[in-house]
DNA sequence: TGTACATCAGTGAACGCGCGTTCACTGATGTAC
DNA sequence: TGTACATCAGTGAACGCGCGTTCACTGATGTAC
């Protein structure tokens, strides 16, 4: 599903025409986030996007062929934007525990840095867009990250809240997607039990950003730095890394 | 700061006009969070209210000075509404831990019967509108509601993790402005530190009702219910509680 | 290497729409005497 | 209780705006022979 080019025998070579189609269906794309972090998503406008590009409004229509298009790919940015950052951090060096804690700072960092764009894909909806089947995969690079490193997790200690049977059969389903799915084997190797401390961490890292970007601390902790830190620490114990 | 109608002495006698006005304002509120409901709050418009409401769109203009305003007056009614329903189950019978478990599920209650008023709310911030004060009252009954039942919370586990001095300092300034809060016992007598760990689980619980509702869970913890429960379960374990 | 034809990017005008807000007005309701 | 005046709710027309999308077109780029 690649937006730059059709796919074409190798053997041709690419032509200034297709060059051009490339660079400019990217310009598009990064004016529109421009726009996005100025506006917000649900007043962005293709012809303000247009304008500025110096192009007529009806020309981008050659590149996108709705504006739920473009939105489309905007989303789909802005989940592989995280989702390298996160993938990134979780690669590093250290323990699994210092990996984990890095990528959840290297989200929220992320986060801080390009707040419309995770309002675009953490905040409210859209009204009347309905999110694509080709933004599942993107989406997932995040959690997936973060569930690769729970391999080494201690299991639940002994007075830690028990896990319902059909809580761990839902986890257990989650594990054999997360199996399923190409260039990821952590689903064979986390426990459900460990998966659903694990969702719990992600809820509570998503909350907590959101919460900071969306003004629910003003007033009280904010800024939010110390209150995060002292989150990680405690949903890093709650995960058992 | 009440809408419906401006302080007279207590002698004058209410007339048809003043009622009628008083009903209109609650009515055009009505219709308004009916289409919030429907298209959401960045599609809200004034002439489609008037529309509905089988009255021009200029008239609105005698009950609410600008869309603004009226999208204030919605945002009040939300915080109030969800504070509302904390309230009531926190102070219901049981022990703390029941009475803070219930308040948490009430408020996932009311969330999924109005997701769109939700999302006005926790979610993004509609662009191009700045809150006014006068939400800030509205907005703390949730987390006062909350707060108020961790005066018996346990303190911190001998293994939960440390709480910097930085963070219970501003923890402590937060429990002096409850403290000063008219109606508002709580800030006396909850512990900074328990206040944290409070924090944390508001926290929790926001990010959890907004996965939910925003469609993070699509695909893995969908239906949520169960998770949410541990997530209670795991929460009031934090709290102390 | 040159030519005829096909493909494609970008233009400019237009369609039809709904929006927030203002304003002078009419007629009904309320108040003072 | 009746009358003159003041207040106010709702009307209808208008202003000016920006939007998404379509369409016939021109001129440039690419392809086949």
């Amino acid at each position: 599903m690649s937006q730059e080019m059709a796919l074409r025998p190798a053997s041709r070579s690419v032509t200034a025409r297709e060059r051009a189609r490339a660079e400019l269906t990217r310009e598009i794309r990064e004016e529109a986030r421009r726009q996005l972090a100025q506006v917000g998503a649900a007043a962005l406008s293709l012809r303000s996007v247009a304008r500025e590009l110096g192009m007529v409004s009806s020309a981008l229509y050659r590149y996108y062929p709705s504006k739920e298009d473009l939105l489309t790919a905007l989303i789909i940015d802005a989940y592989n934007a995280v989702g390298e950052v996160a993938e990134e951090a979780a690669g590093g060096g250290g323990s699994a525990r210092e990996r984990w804690m890095g990528a959840c700072q290297a989200i929220r960092g992320w986060a801080r840095a390009h707040p419309h764009e995770y309002a675009l894909i953490y905040g409210s909806p859209v009204p009347g867009y309905r999110a694509p089947e080709a933004t599942v995969d993107p989406a997932s690079r995040v959690p997936l990250a973060l569930v690769g490193l729970l391999r080494d997790a201690r299991p639940r200690p002994a007075d830690g809240p028990e896990i319902s049977g059909a809580l761990t059969g839902q986890a257990a389903a989650v594990a054999a997607l997360i199996a399923g799915t190409a260039g990821s084997a952590a689903g064979d190797t986390v426990r459900p039990e460990a998966l659903v401390r694990g969702a719990l961490a992600w809820t509570q890292l998503f909350g907590l950003i959101s919460f900071e970007l969306f003004g629910q601390y003003v007033g009280s902790f904010d800024p939010a730095d110390e209150l995060f830190h002292y989150a990680l620490v405690q949903m890093a114990q709650m995960v058992g890394l």
